[in-house]
DNA sequence: GTCTATACCCTGATAGAC
DNA sequence: GTCTATCAGGGTATAGAC
């Protein structure tokens, strides 16, 4: 059932996170936020107070729900591996569906977490909290090597963002023939992802079962 | 041989690279970076035309620095698994003699590049140019498995960048006391990270020649 | 809820004396 | 090379009509 009160929100949330993704929050213009929602401008202050509201709010909505994948797998049943495979492709697989993510997240790690509130930095905290349970299940039954659940954290998400963040800078490269960068997927770069983590992590290697 | 005429510029860009690692381009405060620099604001744009100019100064100048590092590594002695060791605990060497290149780079990749002339876009790219001379290397003579080049890349380097970058956010969560992050060095992390990387992509993993 | 017009501040950049 | 004073433009935010 459309409450056709939220649509305004909602669209101007959407521009925001591009905005915001593509210039930062000190970059980004409130004025280019609005034209893209199609909405005035009094109107977007009418709903966010100021365009650091509306910034806080973007980040509190887009990490509560990354938060939540990650916490599904983990909770979630199958070996420890296998399980880190699917934090792999679903953090992907939500890139994906928030291309602005990637952006934003390098941003707020390179601004040192300026703007995340106390709620914020607990759902973002809650992603390597959930990461850890996984680490610990595997250690425990011998499916995991033990390692330092921090170094194996960085090692599993950060070429995930980084690969995806780096999109464009890829598109620059070789439209400017700077070096031949040959075709790969999203969906190859994750399975080949998954591979290499899973030589680094999994006590065994040659146990694939994956789907 | 001192020559005091480059002191001045030097020390504008030591706080430009500061100011822009905190805030970003688009937040950077010429302000702040003279008086950061104990210089008088109109000696800064004696010295660099513009906020752009300086910006652009800075890349180029730690790009290129970056590169030749790893070009070295690449272009010296040894077994390529042992050469990407070397890469990881070069890149978090340069990373302690530069503490803002992290912040940097985060930015820089989320802004697509915006920012990064030609010249500086070819330093960049020297990187991982380097790295894929080192993979090809070890998959001709059967050290390394053959791996697509760009994910072994991200794999070794984005972690390293990752980590170091999010060393705040870090100390936030452990000061509110959101979650309890053991101690982990930058070197032990480097050492973990080596571990993990040889596992990953050395095709013996067993043959361990670290100094 | 929606829009126009505008206040007001901040900041990059420069003119011009020394 | 160095400094003071200042300008011009752009940006967030709001007042107030409808």
């Amino acid at each position: 059932m459309a409450r056709p009160a939220r649509v305004t929100p909602d669209r101007i949330l959407a521009a925001a996170a591009f905005e915001f993704a593509a210039h930062g929050f000190a970059g980004a213009r409130v004025d280019r936020i609005a034209r893209r929602a199609r909405v005035n401008k009094a109107m977007l202050y009418y709903y966010f107070r100021s365009k650091q509201a509306l910034y806080h709010t973007l980040l509190r909505a887009v990490f509560t729900r990354a938060a939540e994948r990650i916490e599904a797998i983990a909770s979630g049943g199958g070996a420890a591996p296998d399980k880190i495979d699917r934090v792999v492709s679903t953090f992907a697989e939500f890139i994906r569906d928030h291309e602005f993510f990637p952006a934003i997240m390098l941003r707020e790690v390179a601004e040192g977490g300026a703007h995340l509130d106390r709620q914020t930095l607990r759902a973002l905290v809650s992603v390597p909290r959930a990461f850890f349970a996984i680490l610990q299940e595997g250690a425990a039954d011998g499916a995991l090597r033990p390692v330092n659940p921090l170094v194996a954290y960085f090692a599993v998400l950060a070429p995930i963002v980084f690969y995806l963040a780096a999109g464009p800078i890829r598109r620059e490269v070789t439209a400017r023939r700077l070096m031949n960068l040959g075709a790969l997927s999203a969906d190859d770069f994750v399975r080949q992802l998954q591979d290499a983590v899973r030589r680094a992590f999994a006590q065994d290697v040659s146990a694939r079962t994956r789907p």
